[in-house]
DNA sequence: CCGTCTACATGAAATTTACACAAAAATCGG
DNA sequence: CCGATTTTTGTGTAAATTTCATGTAGACGG
């Protein structure tokens, strides 16, 4: 089903709600501190993230502020834990991107209905990894592209690139910002590789290809 | 925050709407009809829209169909509210380009909840900051510039020059000031390059290229 | 076969050049 | 002083020219 990560320093809690969450049905994972569980975070990303605020090394906010500063941790619900019950710091998390929380001490259904309604709630706000741009299909689980029902074969770089232009359909992407998601942060001096790749794709993608526009001194755009 | 209009015309549904969104933190501006609610967007453009489907003068769909068929209104977020609660509703709902959908009778903390995850959504999905100008419309995302939904090729320092224009309108640029801002700092000597670019952007921009004037001595304005 | 690089071609965009034009400012005859 | 005329100065426009981002082909390493 869905992966939980709990962030939690209190043992005693931490079971409570480890046990509650995977009797409901999910599977769980559970930090004691901060730095466990951003080593995890890195290998696995969950479906949803049970955050405590007061942690031994780190302070909650800080890492909430992290993971939505992040472009792909930025969608996972987070529910801020806290036994501060007041309105300011209720504000302030949510102000943050907490998409729930809760305070300290709580009842054990009242955590499982919120983790479920908001795990609901991301599911069909965009779960579906596919995309569709015009006659473009992208299906993330099948790892494939289709063009009018006809799958095209793409390397991973192209279809990384791909994917790419069409979660952003309709935004011009600045060079610099694509070679960030599609290649990693570190990159430098000119090279006409992102020029290549692009040119394959217009390639493959044939008739759709022209989809695919360059906005000269910017970058390129996906759009019908 | 962030401003909230709601169309809705049963008085009673309307106050209760407004309250609860006005407690969670949003500025909200509510019309009894679509005529009001037109009247008002052409003025200020809301962060998120409230619709209910049935109004006394125009029905919901229709102003829905209108928004997303003009640039820049495109991308409002649009909550359908509606009686009606068959599946078909939903779908037809969805297809013309609600991004949400809530029936009545709901829930106060429902509709906020919604509200809040659509409009962090819309925020991150890219803070478009779009100028407009009279019938002059820049969107920053598409880096793309329509003239009463028009849409005008522009080349980047057109483009360039247009923005400064645009975010600067109604105040008389010196010709020195809009070098620096648009060709960087270090420029030297007389040059026609400026004029070249009023030039094409006067003939590109169509009737609305006479908003740009020229101030002897100064440079130039750019004024509705 | 995939991804990246080098090197070069290409063409749109930016700038320069050259000149026409318009609006002030200066000049001047009355 | 006044109005007309010339001069000066700043801006508009077209065409020529240069620049530079992108397109493309082929080579090289894994």
């Amino acid at each position: 089903m869905s992966l939980i990560y709990i962030v939690e320093d209190d043992e005693n809690i931490r079971e409570i709600e480890s046990i509650a969450l995977n009797n409901s049905g999910h599977d769980v994972c559970s930090f004691g501190c901060g730095k466990d569980f951003k080593k995890e975070l890195a290998k696995r990303r969950p479906d949803l993230i049970l955050l405590d605020i007061m942690l031994p090394d780190e302070d909650g906010m800080e890492i909430l502020k992290k993971l939505r500063a992040s472009a792909d941790t930025r969608r996972i619900p987070v529910i801020l834990v806290t036994a501060k019950s007041t309105e300011l710091d209720k504000v302030k998390g949510l102000d943050i991107g907490a998409d729930d929380y809760i305070t300290k001490p709580f009842g054990v259904m009242e955590l499982i209905s919120r983790v479920r309604a908001l795990i609901r709630r991301s599911m069909d706000s965009g779960a579906s990894k596919s995309l569709r741009v015009g006659s473009i299909f992208l299906d993330s689980d099948r790892h494939m592209v289709y063009v009018d029902d006809e799958p095209k074969e793409l390397t991973f770089k192209e279809y990384e690139l791909l994917r790419c232009l069409m979660s952003n359909s309709g935004v011009a992407m600045h060079r610099d910002r694509i070679m960030e998601l599609v290649w990693g942060t570190d990159f430098e001096g000119e090279s006409r590789t992102l020029d290549m790749h692009i040119k394959t794709l217009r390639q493959k993608l044939g008739t759709a290809g022209s989809m695919i526009k360059t906005v000269r001194n910017v970058g390129y755009v996906l759009e019908e």
